[in-house]
DNA sequence: ACAGCCTCCTGACGGC
DNA sequence: TGCCGTCAGGAGGCTG
């Protein structure tokens, strides 16, 4: 679940929970969410203080003054300051433990999601081959990007390479506003149509940043609320399509939106 | 270049 | 009550 505002909201989280505070110890309690050592883990860590984040798309990076961390939520990953009287979170998968007792726990119920050290941010990107992050892509270059592949959108809109921070949610919302069908191919687009994706993604992303919508409370009028089984269409009224597209489950108005 | 399928993982939920 | 199957989903990998 966690998409590009979830994370972004994470990664204020991440700082006021964080920083200003010296690293402990790091705990694992599934060595599985922890790519790498936790011996080498905690050397680089103990000591350290958080100073910066940074994030591309789903992806949020953490600093300390001579170390990266990067974190991937997968789909059911979050982040949750406890004092050291609180009982551990359920599904906490590691914590860091500051000097003042308190624990920055991860938890991921479904362990897709993980936590690295990496040398260095802009490599980690580059060999991701990260594409820009959504909320900061221009006009220009989505036009550009819209420019050519014979894709369907909702698979283009989702590939983290070119836009990086759309998963399913966004994606559906996205493309029910622009009344664009998911399978509806990239080449086929007009312009005002292009323009709209833009214009609707940067609605979409800033309003569930300012929302917090991590906990699923979505403005009642946004189409993301009938992503369920007899959801009913927020333009016409008819029960909405489900159906498979790009190996994901994808809602969408057949009557709304365009092929 | 693109599509389609599989794997990872675990709790929720429906059917019997 | 309990057992079983199915589903959700990001990302990476593999094949066609």
């Amino acid at each position: 679940m966690p998409e590009l505002p979830e994370v972004e909201v994470m990664r204020n989280y991440f700082e006021h929970a964080a920083f200003d505070k010296v690293v402990r110890r790091v705990h694992c309690y599934d060595p599985k969410i922890l790519k790498g050592e936790i011996r080498g883990f905690n050397s680089s860590l103990k000591g350290g203080v958080f100073q910066r984040t940074l994030r591309r798309g789903k992806y949020l990076f953490a600093l300390t003054q001579s170390r990266s961390l990067v974190f991937h939520f997968g789909m059911t990953g979050d982040l949750e300051l406890c004092s050291a009287s609180d009982d551990l979170p359920r599904f906490s998968r590691l914590s860091f433990e500051f000097n003042n007792g308190e624990f920055l726990h991860v938890t991921s119920l479904r362990k897709f999601g993980y936590v690295q050290e990496i040398d260095d941010v802009e490599t980690f990107i580059e060999v991701k081959k990260l594409g820009p992050d959504a909320l900061k892509i221009s006009l220009n270059d989505l036009l550009k990007m819209l420019d050519g592949p014979k894709t369907k959108l909702k698979p283009f809109l989702m590939d983290q390479k070119r836009i990086a921070g759309i998963g399913n949610w966004i994606a559906d919302e996205l493309l029910h506003r622009c009344m664009l069908h998911p399978e509806r191919t990239i080449n086929t687009l007009s312009d005002g149509q292009k323009k709209s994706l833009h214009k609707e993604l940067g609605k979409i992303l800033k309003a569930a940043i300012r929302r917090k919508t991590n906990k699923g409370n979505f403005p009642s009028k946004w189409f993301v609320n009938q992503r369920v089984a007899g959801g009913t269409c927020t333009r016409c009224g008819i029960e909405v399509d489900k159906k498979q597209v790009g190996g994901r489950s994808t809602y969408f108005c057949n009557e709304c939106q365009e092929t």
